[in-house]
DNA sequence: CCTCCTTTGTTGCAATTGCAACAGACTTAT
DNA sequence: ATAAGTCTGTTGCAATTGCAACAAAGGAGG
């Protein structure tokens, strides 16, 4: 339990709460510490969740799956990271299921303990229960932030959401994505090749660059040199057979 | 003030806080009420939210808006509903612009003191933070199912996937949704008329039956009956005169 | 260095979408 | 009732997408 603890303490959860706090409230909250190995079922869609669960170690994926298979990857949980706290909030069937993406061990909080008071740490529940709110919070934000991609309603114009987004957050136009192709093909909910093409195809125009994970977004070439459009616009065709449809 | 009260009693901050304590509790936490004509602009997208919005009359609505001018309905805010939540509990620009929808009264809230106890209402605040809990937890729910219509890959699956949630939500297979066209092709993020197009092969397919708002998801039918296919498709038809159009 | 395996990029094609334009149905105000 | 305005359904067409199949580019291990 104590090789976890530098995980734990920097959770959002415990935010403002003193290190030498942390253990007594662990225990006051009911913690539980369980592993998985890679790939196993952490919890299932549709479980009723009436625990919190931090990650300790490893890293879990949530992951949404309809009744044809399609599978949508919705969030990654790093060490510190906390989930299932909307559905154990609200009394409510977990509507995705998270699984280990490496072998993990996660902590989990009974949700009752955390948003009722006790005798013996009382002093913490405030902090705790406005950490939860900031939690809840922030991952709305990050599910409206994901329907601002998502809701473009082209593979170009998500790709540069999504690509413009990381870059403000980086703070730097040029940034590694977290994300493979495949992933990022998932969480834009778009086909990866399709997706491989367009980047392909705003690199070719000059819009980015790019290498595998690392982007660098180009800055817009001033109106002056709108000549060069028909030059960009057909170098790629050029370097095949005149027959060949550019698509 | 007062007419607006059973608006804000049903509101679901208030949950489980006694009448006779609500007016006292609104005092303490710096309510101020506020009038909107009909489209007028509440808050506009980009705004530091320091105050959480309670509708008490009227109605509300959430768009987003793309730098290319498409909009995309986010949410309607009835009577008893809060909104900028999310904003002010992250201390972050409000993501989404709120505007009228009809003419309307707004309470708001100081954020700060609705999660910061003060001596004279400090009973109120454990039950009005763990409201504030669900509502956040709500919202979060809200998108998440939004999500789950809107990465559907096609028109028809996104449709479907709106109109069973609808279903079950309501608890019947036959019901009324709350958004005219132009709205649920905003809301699932596609063109109007190909979602009205979508609508009616799925109707002259036998899958639902509409008219309007109101929508009927009709039983599967069982394979041996596909012969029967013919007969289905043209049965709304054969009610009306031969001339008139199936609608 | 070579081979196996995973990830990424390309291409052709059928199917779907967005768009624009228009017609019919319904509502509301006069 | 009429007229004006709004909402919904249809259709043609150009553009985009998903899909499948394959080529090319790393990476890991022998």
């Amino acid at each position: 339990m104590e090789k976890y603890f530098s995980a734990l303490r920097q959770s959002a959860l415990f935010s403002g709460i003193a290190d030498g706090d942390i253990f007594p409230l662990l225990r006051c909250l009911g913690a539980a510490f369980r592993s998985y190995g890679k790939d196993e079922t952490v919890l299932s869609s549709g479980t009723l969740a009436r625990t919190v669960g931090i990650v300790a170690s490893g890293m879990l994926r949530a992951v949404k799956e309809d009744a044809w298979g399609n599978s949508n990857l919705l969030a990654l949980f790093s060490p510190g990271e906390i989930f299932a706290e909307t559905a154990a909030a609200s009394d409510s069937a977990l509507p995705v299921g998270v699984f280990a993406e490496e072998n993990s061990v996660i902590c989990f909080l009974d949700f009752r303990r955390v948003v009722t008071s006790c005798s013996s740490a009382c002093v913490f529940h405030t902090a705790l229960v406005r950490n939860y709110i900031g939690v809840l919070a922030a991952r709305n934000l990050a599910l409206t932030e994901k329907l601002e991609h998502i809701t473009k309603r082209t593979t170009r114009e998500k790709a540069l959401s999504y690509l413009s987004a990381q870059s403000s957050a980086r703070g730097s136009r040029s940034f590694d994505i977290p994300l493979d192709r495949q992933q990022l093909a998932d969480y834009l909910s778009v086909d990866r090749s399709a997706l491989s093409a367009e980047l392909s195809r705003l690199k070719s125009e000059g819009v980015i660059a790019y290498s595998r994970n690392h982007f660098t977004l180009l800055p817009p070439r001033s109106l002056s040199a709108e000549g060069g459009f028909s030059q960009d616009r057909h170098s790629a065709r050029c370097l095949r057979p005149p027959g060949a449809a550019p698509r």
